[in-house]
RNA sequence: GGGGCGGUAGCUCAAUUGGUUAGAGUACCGGCCUGUCGAGCCGGUUGUUGCGGGUUCGAGUCCCGUCCGCCUCGCCA
């Protein structure tokens, strides 16, 4: 093999009559005719433009030269000159090119079900991308954001090794526990009927690890979680997870804030500013969301209180429910927002759990429109209250204070995309802190946990803990950027007895405690320091400073919404003789179906 | 589990109220062309219309089922 001495991204005009060998693809050839023939060689560095001249290539190679189609592997050795032609000012290279004078085809390429084009690359059926993804990574847009991701875990390793921090391995095969998303398991053959659980993420190991006296810790890992994607979310992530011992809410805050501040500004070229802290009641009564885009300014007004002075039943019926009614008032809105745009905005607050989305404008001086007549009683409180100004249109979230608040707070968001609100290239991030302990789950009748079991309440309401629950915040804290949580953690329970009291609101007898969860609460009884961290989503990042919304387009072998692999045809068929030594039956014959 | 959108040539798409031989661009193949750079010009090959069933004289088009992909609600401590 003709080994290359140089990448495709090097060679400058201060190289010119130097002999070098480029090895790489061909990204694209343009056959002048006999006697000349030009192919951009690619590499994960860049493009030169490799001349077949047969004025200076010798006969061979010339011949070698014009059978190249694009996406073979070649080497070619050759003498840089300055182009004969016009530079091409879109090519790092673009002023020099390679007079071809010995040629290796490495490799022939088969017919190409893709090209691998950033050119055209958003109009290929991503089913097709995930098939042949190694056609579609060697583009230099999937090339520059596995380098971005290489390029944030090494800042981060960087950052937190530098500030004491140990990288230390926990397991993938764990036991299964209740609580949190389905498990994906495992069967063990050992100990047949028996499974293995893949870790949700590592809590509980990386908090024991804290107990094991590592005092500070840090892990990218894989993180599983069994449930149905979105366009955000794989079951298959990687967590940036970190935890610290003998710190505070402040301590924690304060260094993950460096860290998320000096890899934006490093890696990204981005400043976030500062990461102001706002409480999750704020986030939710402001702007309808424990995930707040700050990046724009309508926000949120409570006016149950008048709402309940009108006749206007779905107003009333929220009030005497206990309910609330929000009021979001668009500045401009009467004219910019039609019947047919608030009809779209009501889909979306019933899609959140809201009836609807009354809405109403203010022109002239008077309410028009929508419930304008059920309004029109409170006229000058609700002018007051939202500092109504002509031409404004007012929505209200209606139902339970989180349906009244996530509705209209969704509502927001569709607004402001819709009257384009969002400044492009703005970063905002900030700490939502102060989160509820627990959440009352209707359908279990049951708390759940707002944030995870683990997490300690705020010291000054540890007091009320038992006696009431519903009120009890915690020390939990996420980063939000953009209106994305990029990450989330929190203080945690470092003795048992407190620990056994949130498994016991959380409806988990002291039996199944012990049984699921009893090596933590033991760690707990063997001198455990007071402890907490964060886990930031690696995919998160990655798709933020990259501008994606598509968390596929950042993992470089992603599955699809039911969890396949299209590349490798995951997940496939067990072998008998594999389900046999595991002692699984399957409950019906496996009907193989052939792919569409 | 629910709702929505989609599946036609290797790829991206078109195909009138159901109508005869399913087209175009691109890729690919052949030819021409000595300064191109998303090269150009001329010619050519390419189809289980996702799959199965039904209605019809006739189905890419209508109906039923099913598979796959995407978006989404639930779910994601």
């Amino acid at each position: 093999m003709l080994k290359r001495t140089c990448t495709c991204g090097e060679p400058r005009k201060n190289n010119s009559g130097e002999t070098i060998t480029l090895s790489g693809w061909i990204n694209t050839y343009r056959d002048q005719g006999k006697g000349l023939v030009f192919i951009d060689l690619r590499d994960r560095y860049g493009m030169t433009q490799v001349v077949f001249d047969a004025e200076d290539t010798p006969t061979e190679v010339m011949d070698a030269g014009s059978t190249l189609r694009r996406e073979d592997v070649i080497s070619v050795t050759g003498e840089i000159r300055l182009r004969d032609g016009k530079p091409n000012a879109r090519l790092a290279t673009g002023e020099i090119e390679l007079v071809a004078k010995d040629i290796e085809v490495i490799n022939r390429t088969a017919k190409l079900p893709i090209l691998p084009d950033d050119h055209d690359a958003d109009k290929i059926g991503e089913e097709h991308r995930l098939k042949y993804r190694y056609i579609d990574l060697r583009r230099p847009a999937m090339q520059k954001i596995l380098k971005l991701r290489h390029q944030i875990t090494q800042f981060t390793r960087n950052f937190f090794a530098s500030n004491d921090f140990l990288e230390i391995e926990t397991p993938l095969l764990i036991t299964p526990t209740p609580e949190g998303a389905r498990d994906f398991i495992v069967p063990s053959r050992h100990q047949e009927g028996c499974w293995y659980a893949l870790p949700q993420s590592p809590q509980i190991f990386k908090q024991i690890l804290m107990v094991a006296g590592c005092d500070k810790y840090l892990q990218i890992c894989k993180c599983l979680r069994d449930e149905d994607p979105r366009a955000d979310r794989q079951a298959e992530f990687t967590q940036i997870d970190l935890e610290m011992s003998f710190v505070d809410q402040d301590d924690v805050l304060a260094i993950m804030s460096e860290f998320a501040t000096g890899l934006y500004k490093e890696v990204g070229g981005i400043d976030l500013g500062d990461l102001p802290h706002i409480s999750w009641k704020d986030a939710m009564d402001k702007y309808g969301s424990d995930r707040p885009d700050t990046r724009f300014d309508l926000q949120l007004q409570d006016v149950t209180e008048l709402a309940s002075k009108t006749d206007f039943k779905v107003f009333n019926e929220a009030c005497e429910s206990g309910g609330n009614v929000k009021a979001m008032r668009v500045p401009g809105g009467a004219e910019k927002l039609s019947r047919k745009k608030t009809d779209a905005f009501a889909e979306v607050a019933k899609t959140y759990g809201a009836g609807g989305l009354p809405v109403v404008k203010y022109e002239g001086g008077k309410f028009v429109t929508g419930v304008a007549k059920f309004v029109e009683p409170i006229k000058e409180e609700l002018v007051q209250a939202l500092g109504l100004e002509d031409g404004d249109i007012v929505m209200f979230g209606v139902g339970s204070y989180r349906v009244a608040c996530t509705s209209l707070g969704e509502v927001r968001l569709a607004v402001a995309k819709e009257l384009d609100l969002i400044p492009k290239g703005l970063f905002r991030g900030l700490w939502v802190i102060d989160f509820p302990m627990f959440d009352w789950n209707e359908e279990g009748q049951r708390w759940v946990s707002e944030h995870h079991p683990f997490t300690a309440p705020l010291e000054s309401h540890l007091d009320i803990l038992e006696s009431d629950p519903e009120n009890c915040l915690s020390s939990g804290y996420d980063l939000v950027i953009n209106g994305a949580e990029v990450g989330g953690g929190s203080i945690r329970i470092h003795t048992p007895e407190i620990q056994s009291k949130v498994f016991g609101l959380l409806g988990l007898s002291q039996e199944e405690a012990e049984d699921k969860f009893g090596f933590l609460l033991n760690a707990l009884r063997f001198g455990a320091p007071p402890h907490g961290g964060v886990a930031f989503g690696l995919d998160r990042l990655v798709m933020m400073m990259i501008g994606t919304d598509n968390i596929r387009d950042v993992i470089a072998f992603p599955k699809t919404q039911t969890g396949a692999d299209l590349m490798c045809e995951a997940p496939g068929i067990a072998d008998p003789n594999q389900l046999d030594e595991l002692g699984i039956i399957m409950r019906e014959p496996v009907q193989t179906t052939e792919p569409a």
